[in-house]
DNA sequence: CAGCATCCGCCAAGATACTG
DNA sequence: CAGTATCTTGGCGGATGCTG
């Protein structure tokens, strides 16, 4: 299957049998969520990025994942791609007006997680020392 | 695999190579933002709930997913298991001070997703009415 | 450079059966 | 009821090759 088969067929984390639709406001929810959706919406919320470029700051990201990410989150509205007709071709991603408030409830949540790390590692320990006594 | 062994082993979203860790922020956040983890968090944010009970509110969960989910949440020191030593078997589930705090960032999230859905919706339509013209 | 197309390994997820 | 143990499989995600 075509990549972009997928951004219309998919939805984006398994789908569920035909007739058992799942609510959309859930599958909204799982593309903003999805593993380089989070990481995507980060990124864009500082600057715009070149594709090439948004790879790299992520890093460890397929080109064919990324492609994948950014076309549904464009279809969703949340994302702004610009392709400029010239060669080498150049395209740039931002984020709409949408996008950023997304990202921006994103981002709250990789910050939650940025600062509580260290607690949440020695949760972690407690448990597997825990689990080892037992 | 047992079920148990996952909880420790897994990165949730699968593993990255030997050698190649995963830095242990990026880790968290696929925690919190995991499929069933968000809906977990959600739900847990209202009030405490049984197994069966938490699987009935969520819906469509297969036992062994919530059951992973619980675990590793349980691990990262976000939700707390008490189980209580009767029969037939209670276990109520609750978030901790800790969990309580990302459960919150994640409600905003979906809060805004519940919100802007309309938006989402028509973005889609116009996306996939301008790809068949080309 | 920014993709699209195709093949495929492999693990996450589901289903089922069983236990304390 | 609240799990564990085991098996199967769908599809995520990576690798590679090709195009404009």
């Amino acid at each position: 299957m075509a990549v972009s088969d997928a951004v219309s067929a998919t939805t984006s984390r398994y789908d569920i049998g035909v007739g058992e639709q799942m609510c959309p406001y859930r599958l909204v929810l799982e593309h903003v969520t999805s593993r380089w959706g989070v990481l995507v919406l980060i990124e864009l919320l500082e600057r715009p990025y070149r594709f090439s470029e948004l790879r790299r700051a992520i890093g460890r990201v397929s080109e064919k994942m990324l492609t994948q990410t950014l076309q549904t989150l464009e279809r969703d509205g949340l994302v702004h791609r610009d392709a400029k007709p010239v060669i080498p071709p150049r395209v740039d991603y931002s984020l709409t007006d949408l996008g950023r408030e997304a990202a921006q409830q994103v981002r709250g949540l990789a910050l939650w997680t940025e600062e509580r790390m260290g607690e949440v590692q020695k949760a972690r320990e407690a448990y597997d020392a825990a689990k080892r006594r037992a």
